[in-house]
DNA sequence: TCCATATTTCGATAGTAAGCGAAGCATTTA
DNA sequence: TAAATGCTTCGCTTACTATCGAAATATGGA
């Protein structure tokens, strides 16, 4: 009669992400990638038997969704409102000490994914200056008809090919408190960012690097005058998709 | 170096939330009123003294913020970004099984609260007639013109106190799938419908209820023609706050 | 001052689940 | 077909924590 089994439900949704071991796939997954149950048994540091079982868990609950190929298993989020979920409860970590400086590494302060668009102070940023320089509608949902002009000049793919997911949007960033572009379009405009070479995607991380010809067209194209964080901290690494044990 | 005690911490918040007495807890919570520990005690349907620790957890983890008043406490949800992250987690609760049809009991669907604004069918149907009556600018952020001049009419309140909070905004609503008003102007909107009289809240659940002389203005002021929720299912109860065992 | 009520602290118990290693099944490579 | 790799299932141990009742502490009213 009452809503008795949502409340259960909620507490098994949250428990499902209450543990040690499978916050750190969560986090991991956050990139928006697909990784292997090998994969997120590194980063979780545990037996190949316990990371099993729990992948199963987090199946279980709809957080993320298994797709195989051959003999490797392949996990990623299920859905861009998990990873939103997860932000905002990334956000009333970090949020829970507002007086004390941000522990969060600078790196990743600066410019990360968010699922599958950027985030961090470079994605704030370009989200204001698009805002600026009206190519965004001020609703952040629409391009503007020079900013669809623009962005198509740049490589971005203003035609969504299905009209599922929402085109724009804005959402929350954690560590800046503001917000950057979300949506179709934001996962877009990474997707040019990478094609061009603006920016790189560290492997092991959510973090973003900005090279330098990509700190060339954020002040040539977007007027924004970002200097790139000092590369080579974490070496490029040549071998696909491994993950550093702790 | 990264984000490893991030990833600790989101382990420690959702496991505050994963008890099933504490989520029943945080629930009736998400009416944004404040309620004694014994109250809570009442909800969770345990001993005082388990129901005790269960509040300094969640008081731990910042979820809940207290105030002493004699020998009461009371507790309410510490923010309203406490608020839409569970709100979140809901959402994927409900959306987990998008096929079945909501387990979602009618009256709550129809009308309730969403911490201090409104939400459900009636919420998004208000809202969507905002924007169409262009009373509200098309991003949700602002009132037009003509928009402040009828609602304070109304007797809504459009002045806000204080700039911390956003003035306008919107809310994703988990049993519509669609956006209703939040912010600010969310909660004035629904102190004037409750000074009005137009709607009334239920003493132990977030349900609303529509009376009779609200369904006459929402169709004379906005426009809209819905018709309200049968009366009575649950008697008003003259008793303060008292909040039934399960 | 004394008693009733509200809430927390303490000590003990029991259920849950995270952990490991060994064994099993499936798929690819040799 | 045999060997190697990826992943899961099973059985067992251990650690944590939700729970209760009893006792302690604090507050308000008589």
């Amino acid at each position: 009669m009452d809503d008795y089994f949502l409340e259960q439900k909620l507490a098994a949704m949250a428990a499902a992400i209450a543990d040690p071991s499978r916050a750190r796939m969560l986090c991991l997954l956050m990139d928006g990638r697909a990784y292997t149950a090998t994969e997120l048994t590194a980063v979780a540091d545990v037996a190949s038997s316990t990371a099993s079982k729990h992948l199963s868990r987090l199946a279980e609950q709809q957080l993320v969704h298994c797709i195989q190929q051959g003999r490797h298993r392949y996990f990623r989020l299920a859905n861009a409102e998990v990873a939103a979920m997860l932000e905002s409860l990334m956000g009333l970590v970090v949020g829970a000490r507002p007086l004390v400086v941000s522990k969060t590494p600078p790196s990743l302060r600066f410019a990360r994914t968010c699922y599958d668009h950027m985030a961090g102070e470079m994605a704030v940023a370009l989200h204001q200056r698009l805002l600026a320089m009206a190519w965004l509608d001020p609703s952040s949902t629409a391009l503007t008809g020079t900013g669809r002009q623009h962005l198509t000049a740049l490589g971005v793919n203003c035609q969504p090919p299905d009209a599922r997911r929402r085109f724009a949007g804005t959402c929350l960033d954690w560590s800046e408190r503001q917000f950057h572009l979300g949506g179709w379009l934001g996962c877009a405009l990474l997707q040019a960012f990478e094609a061009s070479a603006w920016v790189r995607r560290e492997l092991d991380s959510r973090q973003l690097q900005l090279t330098a010809s990509g700190q060339q067209a954020l002040s040539r194209h977007f007027g924004l005058a970002l200097s790139a964080m000092p590369l080579g901290l974490r070496a490029t690494n040549p071998v696909p998709n491994k993950v550093a044990r702790r």
